[in-house]
DNA sequence: TTACATCTACTACAGATGTAGTTCTACATA
DNA sequence: TATGTAGAACTACATCTGTAGTAGATGTAA
């Protein structure tokens, strides 16, 4: 599992680039609720992205459709993991704790939780 | 409640702050674990933080002691829900469920957040 | 074929960050 | 008092990021 921190703007366009599995910058730009960024800043990002290894591209035509790399399960663990080492001691309960006291996470949701827990071990 | 994003450096040496309360460069260098950092290193962060309005300084002598401005609470809420917003669309829950799914998180633990719960409940 | 649209690649530039050296001052000790 | 030591302030510099413009190539439509 690779270590990948992304950026809320990287983030952005790596997500949207997960829901189409490959495209241009120009598939990414229309494919933004909001696009607030220039054509040219989203290939460079993309550039960007592709020489750190979190995208690979290839040519079609005169086109560059670019890839994910990563998946996003593996940005979510290595950047949740990180936060929790860096703000919770390590620990995923203190996070936990802390969602749950600022009521970001009720009761009800807890539970769900817990259920959601049994069903998964079933599964396996 | 201040917006506040701190590098993993910065939180290392906020961190400390938080710890002694208040404290000088030295103060911060010398309660480091690890101490991997030059002391003027430490310096020009923690001037640099005065900057961004995260710490406070004054003047005692011919030395100048830091104190933060942000609680750890602030910081971890911020951080917290950036993390969700850009990661998990903004549900909480979707954390939560992956801390579960990743077995960060068992079935007693969260059996121990229930209770945690039922615990600041009542004392409300 | 001529002009316009579109793409890629390159360049640009400011701010944040990681990391630390240098200089000047003030304090303590021989 | 002469000197070394420790701090603050300033300077430095590379990398990453956000953001975009420009140039050159190429495809398209008139």
């Amino acid at each position: 599992m690779p270590e990948v921190k992304l950026s809320e703007q990287q983030l952005e366009l790596v997500t949207i680039l997960w829901r189409l599995e490959a495209g241009t910058a120009r598939d990414v730009l229309n494919a933004m609720d909001d696009p607030n960024l220039a054509y040219t800043t989203i290939a460079t990002v993309l550039s960007r992205l592709e020489k750190r290894g979190v995208l690979a591209s290839e040519t079609q035509g005169r086109e560059r459709v670019y890839r994910p790399l990563i998946t996003e399960r593996d940005v979510k663990t290595s950047m949740v993991s990180s936060l929790i080492s860096s703000l919770f001691k390590g620990d995923p309960k203190a996070l936990m704790a802390h969602l749950v006291r600022e009521g970001d996470v009720d009761e009800d949701e807890l539970e769900d939780l817990g259920k959601l827990l049994e069903g998964e071990k079933r599964d396996v």
